[in-house]
DNA sequence: TTATTATATCTACGCTTGTAGATGTTAATC
DNA sequence: GATTAACATCTACAAGCGTAGATATAATAA
């Protein structure tokens, strides 16, 4: 089942906080851009229902939720669909662009070319 | 304006292939999975209506598109955002996890160490 | 020249998503 | 104990998307 972005930015934040309520999720959201509480709760109640999230405690009537999908289970498959819509399933643009372009420090560039060395010795 | 998963597909036609047919955009499709004319068409319209593509002459009643908008300023945005979303605005996990994971041969990994090499020489 | 086919145009519909109001109900406060 | 605040539940709605049928019309074939 897939998840909308609404759906994701809720997610992140229970993969990032192994349980919350709905109101604390709110204040959250609520500290980057105006929204209702009732939309972040119909965001949560969808979450709930997709099985992206469970009820794991209550306290006095606030229910406690956390996230039932690792967060990996989710990204990779997005990452491949990603690949494939946008660079027809080609990584290597993909991947050279983000090289190029996007917001890399020195540690990350010599972390990423750890990896790449990593991965040739595999290939060879 | 962005696009929809529909109309991407239609795009990298375009960008492939520097004018179209409705009818030629439609074969394409349909050999790839079953889907009426009509439903091809209305993505295309919906295109022209975006402006990301437009008519560039005619022949007979057939219709021939051309895109308009250059296929990096819409991936470069699409990037920027995908990393938003799924890795919170950190390009390093998703890169690393290209670069572990994704399909790449040998080839793909030297030119890549290459790109990395550039990048820092600029860093330094 | 008439019939057929190909193409365009127009309309529509169900689903998902982001959005939030209305209402109910329990916990906290006075 | 009564009032208020906090939270949950339920309902709804407009826009976007994937989907395609119905209709009109121009080009082609018979």
């Amino acid at each position: 089942m897939s998840l909308s972005n609404f759906e994701l930015e809720v997610m992140q934040l229970f993969w990032e906080m192994n349980e919350a309520s709905a109101p604390h999720i709110h204040k959250i959201i609520e500290s980057r851009r105006e929204v209702n509480y009732s939309t972040v709760k119909t965001i949560i109640d969808r979450l709930e229902k997709k099985q992206a999230i469970k009820r794991c405690r209550t306290q006095g009537r606030t229910i406690y939720y956390a996230s039932v999908r690792e967060k990996k289970s989710v990204s990779t498959p997005l990452i491949k669909d990603f690949i494939k819509r946008v660079f027809l399933g080609k990584s290597r643009p993909l991947a050279a662009h983000i090289l190029e372009k996007e917001d890399l420090n020195l540690e990350d560039i010599e972390y990423l070319e750890s990896v790449l060395q990593e991965r040739k010795k595999d290939l060879m």
